[in-house]
DNA sequence: TTGTTCCAGCTTTTT
DNA sequence: GCTGGAACAA
């Protein structure tokens, strides 16, 4: 038994968080602290040391990118397969227990998991039907509401009377929803974990097995567990209170989705006889680094309270540039990739990160004109693209014929002759009679409610996916897959549409086939589950990767959100400015403001060796040109750290060229102080100042209706004869 | 049924 | 100022 393998690569505060006999314990572990491998030496170590078997062994994640990578690093410690190990998402071991217990979850042996954009689809459907106006009663509001209720464990029955006709009509849609839902056997992702919760907690028989089973439960990111999450964790060890929890109270970025960080604090008051260990010592970054991130996370309040450290050495400054405009950041982000591949780095070292997607573009622009290789990370996954949809909307309706988003997924695609107005018909009977739209359409055939022509395609639809159900019966899944996408006539729809990439999308149907063999090959399949209806699970959970491994060195542009968890040598948080980071719509609200602070820290400390920080003094952005301050979380960095970019020798290049044609115009000012003048949308006014010339010349204007402003001449189109 | 035009919306994202 | 989706026309 190799005991110093598991502990020899510990520091002292991880081997005491991998050896706790305490069942209970938190681990604060800060960023870069080696959070992971704790969880993994602990896992380990419960089954070497404490003799547990890897059966009895929970361990929760939020992403399936997590899980994967903890139960191979675990097996590689131990050298040992584990695949009785129950490890995985929240939501893929929900899954997982409501595929068990179907019955006793009151759903149906065949239900299928939506992901939100069937959900979206659903509640659109519903809203319409209700007679609700859309522009009214945004269908992506509605979904937030049911699923926000959802993850507070409130079901449409739960929530009291109200007298708010505003809240009334959002319940009405949400119990609507419900019996959908109930209805096609459909289970949304927030639904997945609110089953689990009412299964474990209405069935003593249920819950008492795997309070039995489960000796220890493990979670990782404690921090962003939501209300009904948290929920079913105490319920599976209310009895032993064998939970181990690792977080970071200052990483948590995702209130915004439910997430809970009083979890953190509940887990404290809930859990008395629990261990608090406290990882600070930082393996990933230089002493400034931290020290930056450190002060900034300091002026939240309400903390735990960590400080990170490391003996690896103070490091370099950090590097705060201050452009003239966006374009301007983007040309020295970009020398300065360059200026670390010519001494001898990596293009892989470096990441651009940003607060929001719209960002990317300068940069974007920027290493394509250069020539650098890039990837933008994020995005599309590969399940999630419309032509991977609508092949597995077959499955699934093939599946389950009460499925009526696959249903109005696929009907017409490709194209096939069913009109909208041959659909509001068939709408109407399934609604009128609380049937699935593929029964109303049996019925409408048989009643000949349409005309001959309409009966007719829509007789043709409903045999197409039934002969696909029964030839593919006996097929190996790749195969069924391959005759679906083939027979349903979704691959030559692709192969003969040269305008929308339909050579691609063509192929991504291809890759889909390849999809399910590999799937077939690695699954284990337990549970003894239909393997169409796992897959087509796996689908909605999994979404794949949103790009193939590109194994081309390039540099990686992201948001915040998703470099959480990643560590980069060099590091461009970009977009420094107020309005942008922290976002307008964050500044007013200080628990909002915090969390953006706690996003800012997450930024910095992604970075190993060098941060540069960089913000724009004028900034376009929604059409708009803007005049942003440089944002707060600059000013909270100690000032003895930090070194500002003086070059501005390249400016007047990136400037003066694309402005040349119009300074011209602008020699000298236009205006005069106190002339009257007129703006399109701020109406009359008179000029108090004007600033600057030529192209970057401001007037300042008090105007009648909106009162003082500060616009660019050359762009405000003020009228003069007045 | 397709192509066009119009119009709102515009943080962050996983499952 | 751009994008995606919906409404509209041919």
């Amino acid at each position: 038994m190799d005991i110093t393998k598991i502990i020899e690569p510990l520091n002292d505060a991880q081997r005491q968080a991998v050896t706790t006999p305490s069942s209970a314990a938190l681990i604060l572990a800060g960023a870069g602290s080696g959070k992971t491998r704790v969880l993994v030496h602990r896992i380990a170590w419960q089954i070497r040391v404490e003799g547990l078997s890897p059966h009895n062994i929970l361990a929760v994640t939020f992403t399936n990118k997590a899980a994967k990578e903890m139960r191979s690093r675990i097996e590689e410690l131990l050298n040992l397969p584990t695949h009785t190990l129950w490890i995985g998402t929240f939501h893929s071991l929900a899954h997982r227990l409501l595929r068990r217990h179907a019955r006793q979850a009151k759903l149906p042996d065949t239900f299928q998991v939506m992901d939100s954009s069937d959900q979206l689809r659903i509640i659109k459907r519903i809203l319409n039907s209700l007679g609700l106006d859309e522009a009214k009663w945004p269908a992506k509001q509605l979904q937030w509401f049911i699923n926000a209720q959802k993850d507070e464990g409130i079901r449409a029955r739960h929530s009291q009377e109200t007298k708010d006709p505003y809240q009334q009509q959002m319940l009405a849609v949400y119990r609507a929803y419900e019996d959908y839902c109930d209805r096609s056997g459909s289970v949304d992702f927030a639904e997945l974990l609110l089953r689990v919760h009412e299964l474990l907690r209405d069935n003593d028989d249920v819950l008492a097995f795997y309070q039995q089973q489960f000796k220890q439960v493990h979670v990782d990111e404690f921090q962003d567990t939501n209300t009904i999450q948290y929920a079913w964790l105490r319920l599976l060890t209310r009895e032993n209170h064998n939970l181990f929890v690792v977080g970071d109270d200052d990483q948590s970025i995702y209130g915004w989705r439910g997430a809970k960080i009083e979890n953190l604090y509940h887990f404290q008051k809930h859990y008395p006889d629990h261990q608090l260990i406290k990882l600070e010592q930082n393996y990933r970054s230089t002493g400034i680094i931290l020290k930056a991130a450190n002060q900034i996370i300091s002026q939240n309040g309400g903390r735990i309270g960590k400080d990170l450290w490391t003996d690896a050495g103070e490091g370099e400054l950090i590097s705060i540039y201050s452009a003239f405009n966006e374009l301007d950041e983007a040309y020295f982000v970009v020398e300065r990739a360059r200026a670390w591949v010519n001494q001898g780095g990596m293009y892989s070292d470096i990441a651009i990160l940003y607060r929001s997607n719209a960002q990317s573009r300068q940069f974007e622009e920027k290493l394509m004109a250069t020539n650098i290789k890039y990837q933008v990370y994020g995005g599309l996954r590969f399940f999630d693209r419309a032509e991977i949809k609508n092949a597995l909307a077959y499955l699934r309706l093939m599946s389950n014929h009460n499925d009526d988003a696959s249903f109005e997924r696929i009907v017409n695609t490709p194209t096939r002759g069913i009109g909208a107005s041959t659909l509001d018909v068939v709408r109407q009977i399934a609604r009128d009679q609380q049937i699935s739209l593929w029964n109303a359409t049996e019925f409408i055939i048989k009643e000949k409610r349409l005309s001959a022509r309409a009966s007719n395609a829509l007789q043709l639809f409903l045999k197409l996916v039934s002969e696909l159900v029964v030839s593919s019966s006996d097929l190996e899944l790749a195969e069924q897959v391959k005759l679906i996408i083939e027979r349903s006539g979704l691959l030559a729809f692709y192969k003969q549409d040269k305008a929308d990439k339909g050579e691609e999308k063509a192929e991504n149907l291809e890759e889909l086939v390849n999809a399910a063999k590999l799937f077939d090959a690695n699954q284990e399949n337990p549970d003894n589950l239909s393997e169409l209806d796992l897959f087509l699970a796996y689908a909605a959970l999994e979404g794949g990767d949103s790009q193939a491994d590109d194994f081309e060195d390039h540099v990686k542009l992201m948001t915040l959100h998703t470099a959480k968890g990643l560590e980069f040598k060099i590091v461009f948080l970009v977009g420094m400015e107020e309005g942008l980071f922290p976002s307008q719509q964050s500044v007013d609200d200080i628990s909002r403001l915090e969390e953006e602070r706690r996003l800012c820290y997450v930024g910095i400390t992604r970075a190993m060796r060098k941060l540069y920080l960089s913000y724009s003094e004028s900034r376009r952005l929604y059409g708009r040109e803007s005049y942003p301050k440089p944002s707060r979380f600059i000013r909270e960095i100690p000032i003895d750290i930090i070194e500002e970019v003086r070059i501005r020798a390249h400016v007047s290049r990136t400037l003066v060229t694309p402005v040349v044609k119009n300074e011209r115009l602008y020699v000298g000012s236009e205006y005069k102080l106190g002339q009257r003048v007129r703006h399109d949308k701020f109406g009359e006014g008179v000029i108090l100042q004007i600033e600057g010339s030529g192209q970057q010349e401001r007037v300042q204007i008090n105007f009648k209706q909106v009162g003082l402003k500060w616009l660019m001449s050359a762009y405000a189109k003020l009228m003069v004869d007045i």
